[in-house]
DNA sequence: TTTTGCCTTGCCGCGACGGCAAGGTCAAGA
DNA sequence: TCTTGACCTTGCCGTCGCGGCAAGGCAAAA
């Protein structure tokens, strides 16, 4: 299967089929002009990929994910601790952004948004006392 | 002023304020010897750039915020439009984590986690009906 | 035969810097 | 006075996960 029916099958751009095969992720054959050809347990392993990164885990997590899935004899705890570590990333994200917008909803309540210049989210950013 | 006090006094990296120079955020004088002379607005300057680098805005947006932090005659409505949209930007970013953890914690929870090879976390990335 | 569309490799670019190297400058101590 | 060490300069490559573009080869349709 060529690398356009690929990227159909498993949601992932060419280039990005093309990146992971670059790095190791997946390693399709060749056919004799030099075209490559995915086979159905390349398809998976795609669909995996795009699965795993669209929960946000990085390419490096992706391998070791995807040399888990491919381990018959793995132990579901080790998959289990990857899951748990993206979970506590995402719930540090959290509070930082939850923090954030905090300062900047205040900070933008505080200004009436109107044409004066007066305007305490500039106040706020150039440090002066609120 | 040199570039090590005036990152000490911004917060910022002597990298990170030689960066902004390059991109012409903040231009500061320079000395016989080369050396680049910081001044006390160049300081506020870059103490602004640190603050709001801090709220998440974009070089981009910062760039916009120094022009209305510098422009005496700006209508408070720009700098709250950009405030507002940079929270709506938030929001959305944490409505994603929040499902990605939403469905990270369901595939963890199904997961008894020990030294077992079945794994529903993996089973939910291939794709098989969970 | 020609066109059209897919495939190949390769290189540059992004954002916002970090790291390193090679060299110039300055203030303080022996 | 000399030297040391801290600081400064520019410049180039690396990051992460690709996107975009270019030049060229291959394949099926008109």
């Amino acid at each position: 299967m060529n690398i356009g029916s690929a990227s159909q099958l498993s949601g992932l751009p060419a280039k990005t089929i093309r990146y992971y095969e670059e790095i190791g992720l997946v390693a399709p054959g060749r056919r004799d002009n030099g075209y490559r050809d995915y086979s159905e347990p390349d398809i998976h392993k795609l669909r995996f990929l795009q699965r795993a990164r669209g929960l946000g885990f990085s390419v490096h997590d992706c391998r070791i994910l995807l040399s888990l899935y491919e381990d018959e004899h793995r132990a579901s705890a080790d998959v289990k601790a990857l899951a748990l570590a993206r979970i506590a990333d995402i719930e540090q994200k959290l509070r930082e952004l939850h923090s954030l917008k905090e300062t900047l909803q205040t900070l933008a309540d505080n200004c009436h948004g109107d044409d004066r210049p007066e305007c305490p989210i500039l106040d706020g950013l150039s440090g002066e006392p609120v």
